[in-house]
DNA sequence: ATGACGGATCTAATCCGA
């Protein structure tokens, strides 16, 4: 079972790049974030015809938004409004496997704005809130089979950023983020499913600036982008992967699609 | 050299991203 997890940044402007990426990657689920499209606009009609008969979204107009294709039954969807702010990043939904239930969870955790002090900045204090949201919810989940996927907007690593020295101070790297993300992964000893196959001492991103003339000749990446699972399904990783060169393509998003590939079918 | 961009919106200046 191929899971992609991909921050589009508009569903509708990009759908012809969309429609590429599923006749390259032929992915049996794709996690979407920032669609940025309210659900009366989403274009129904035109992802069906991308081979994904089920089809869940959650999104507001112009911001946020999150999305779940899927070519085999979606049960259980849900969705939720966390920390009631009105926004649309999260969507979930339960497969049926070969193992039994798989819940898979797709997220959008806020950006958190440009100052990283949470008391004077409301959207960092926000994203802060986020996380800790997330680990109060999977804590009790212990026994589950669980996939996280989604725009974290935290490189945790050192190598996840392009100077972990010169990202100290900037949100997305910044110490107290990396520690709730940490918790976090601590809750259910999350596995990291892209750095279980690449050594923590690589590079690795999946985000890069729409401000440099020429993404990869700089290459200040980050790596925001993740996908998790519960170390009950350890066994079924199968491969894992990102899409870099769809980073170059035309009109790109400045997030690239990330991909792992579970034996679950 | 973290902005030199890019997307959405009551089309033009503003909010937002990270």
């Amino acid at each position: 079972m191929k899971i992609i997890s991909w921050n589009i940044n508009s569903l509708r402007l990009r759908l012809p790049l969309l429609k590429k990426f599923i006749a390259q990657a032929n992915p049996d689920i794709v996690c979407l974030q920032e669609i940025k499209v309210s659900d009366v606009e989403f274009p129904l009609l035109e992802v069906k015809s991308l081979g994904f008969d089920f089809v869940e979204f959650f999104g507001e107009k112009s911001y946020n938004g999150v999305a779940i294709f899927s070519k085999f039954p979606l049960i259980k969807t849900e969705k939720i409004d966390v920390l009631f702010y009105g926004h649309k990043r999260h969507i979930s939904a339960t497969l049926a496997t070969k193992l039994g239930e798989v819940d898979l969870h797709n997220f959008y955790v806020p950006a958190g704005g440009d100052i990283p002090d949470p008391g004077i900045n409301d959207k960092f204090d926000h994203k802060l809130k986020f996380i800790d949201w997330m680990s109060e919810f999977f804590a009790p989940q212990k026994n589950k089979k669980i996939i996280m996927v989604g725009d974290m907007n935290i490189a945790p690593l050192e190598h996840d950023v392009w100077s972990h020295r010169q990202l100290l101070d900037v949100v997305s790297h910044t110490p107290i983020e990396v520690e709730k993300m940490m918790r976090l992964q601590n809750t259910l000893n999350w596995i990291d499913t892209h750095r279980f196959f690449v050594p923590e001492n690589e590079k690795l991103y999946s985000w890069w600036s729409y401000r440099a003339l020429d993404p990869f000749k700089s290459n200040r990446g980050r790596r925001l982008d993740h996908i998790w699972t519960t170390p009950n399904l350890e066994s079924r990783i199968k491969t894992a992967k990102i899409y870099k060169d769809f980073r170059i393509e035309n009109q790109p998003s400045d997030h690239v699609p990330i991909e792992t590939v579970f034996d679950l079918l």
